[in-house]
DNA sequence: TATGAATGAGGTTTCATTCAT
DNA sequence: AATGAATGAAACCTCATTCAT
């Protein structure tokens, strides 16, 4: 990949989780690249195919961000990456600029990806059902219910404490 | 407030739930509300104006609800209602629209109203030391990111089923 | 005439001296009068209307002022009255708006109102036949020319001084 | 610059001359110059940008002008001139344009542009010192408020003979 | 007489996209 | 691969004007 495409590509990740979707125009990403206009065009056809290319890199950042849970074995460990993985999110800006886009961009164009998660709702549920919970499957669900209320907190409320937020919840589902 | 004016009210709320604020026209509002463009512009100034009009009477009628259960003294029962009143949001066509326009919203201009939800996060606060929880302000506050997750789910993910989900999530608040 | 009706022509010509005819809108005017917008066409039928009734009213006003010079019978004393008009004009706002008006709406429309101008002219002639001038009518239209660059600089050049200027000139028509 | 953009410029030259700023659509600009709307935006960001730049253009052409007045060293032949500028502007259809801008966006903004006249009223008061007047400065700023009179009546009054008020005021500046 | 709701045409500007170079 | 000129459609908004009350 040449160096104008990556600045495209990383520009419009920025813009697009600062800004959205729709309200983010290709000439202030090909601005920000210090880059054409038309280079855009050139490299992904068009505005959509741009974000396509955007969100088809971050599934495999989640994939590679996933592996590390799916393949733990102990269970109460699991549990803890999945509440550590939260937690990463607040730990680099281009981490919150990652996870920003791919919530922004389920709400602009309104959709769950839900298959992608499947994988860790599995990996949860096997957990939970090997530390003897009731309803191992709802418990996976509402674990997973929960780091989306806690990201949805993190990335719109100013001040939210989102460390003291993820302790507690964490002792919570240690029953 | 004319009926004209009701229309472009109607219109805008369901298009900036249903395709978002930046991403809706003008012209199509008008067009769906059978009104002229320029009407829009005589009554709300801007098409922010028009936005700031609709949450507006949003704020109303949250203030509605959460009297409801502001207003309730028995601790068990105001936890209950603020199950409830997720469950409401899929009751009503009328609203998930309400609903889902203030998600989006929220999302695509980055501002979360917290000091909309004070009063409810009090009024949870109190409920749960009442019923002799460790932590209740932690406690209300993490039923709240819970709220945050459901709804989040109930509008992006397509068979999400929102009655299991939170009943199974309102056990666990009984301890 | 009803009040509201004169505040509209007053609001109107401040409005066109100020930011000219095209520029000023009608809601503007109505704003500034403190009227409906809909009373300016029910009085005046439509902007041009307006504008016209401005107009004559300013020629009413005209009439008046060159009549106090074209029944003079001094010849010298002719002379002096139209420099001590321009000085007039520097000496009220009500008297600058008015002129301003008429200057920027020739420019606008781009018309001369040189039959308005005639019988000043014609009286100016006669001054200047009566001092033994070689030529009386052509001093008589430089005597206007000359005004009307006393004007223009005058609205538009933000610190000339009016009176040192026509002080000047004063003289060189003194032969 | 692109035979388009140059088209633009004269175009919009031609209309503003013609039927002022404000009144000049841009679209009108883009039909005549045989371009697309969009060009002009893209060129000139603005249609204030588009006006700064003919003004721009203006600025650099009065210069050169105003050049050969200023370098000549017989104190007549820089008062003759001044005289000969005014009529080179009934010369050719193209200078009428220009000249015509000038005159009119000046009184559409309301801006006298002193500072690009003060060389010439410089080389004036310098002539007129030579020629012994008794007071210079005042007879150099005379001449060029006639000059501004004179433009005014060419653009405005339908008839207007400026070859002959030209020389008549030219004698009149030989004392 | 006076208002205020309403409109349709047109205004400036932005946008995604194409194309010649 | 990369640019920059160019476009047409559509965006938001303003305007003069009409009409029912």
């Amino acid at each position: 990949m040449t160096d104008k495409k990556e600045n495209i590509l990383n520009a419009a990740l920025e813009l697009f989780a600062k800004e959205g979707f729709t309200a983010t125009s290709t000439s202030k990403i090909a601005k920000k690249a210090g880059v054409s206009e038309g280079l855009i065009f050139r490299h992904f056809k068009n505005k959509d195919g741009l974000l396509e290319a955007i969100l088809h890199e971050g599934e495999e950042r989640i994939k590679i961000l996933f592996a590390n849970i799916i393949f733990e074995t102990n269970a109460k460990k699991v549990i803890d990456l999945v509440f550590d993985m939260v937690l990463g999110i607040a730990a680099s800006s281009d981490a919150t600029d990652f996870w920003k886009l791919q919530y922004k961009i389920k709400w602009e164009l309104e959709m769950y990806a839900e298959s992608k998660m499947e994988p860790l709702e599995l990996a949860l549920t096997n957990a939970f059902k090997k530390l003897a919970f009731n309803n191992p499957e709802m418990e996976a669900r509402s674990l997973l219910i929960i780091m989306d209320g806690l990201a949805m907190r993190y990335f719109l409320q100013k001040d939210f404490d989102i460390n003291s937020a993820v302790n507690f919840l964490r002792e919570k589902f240690k029953q």
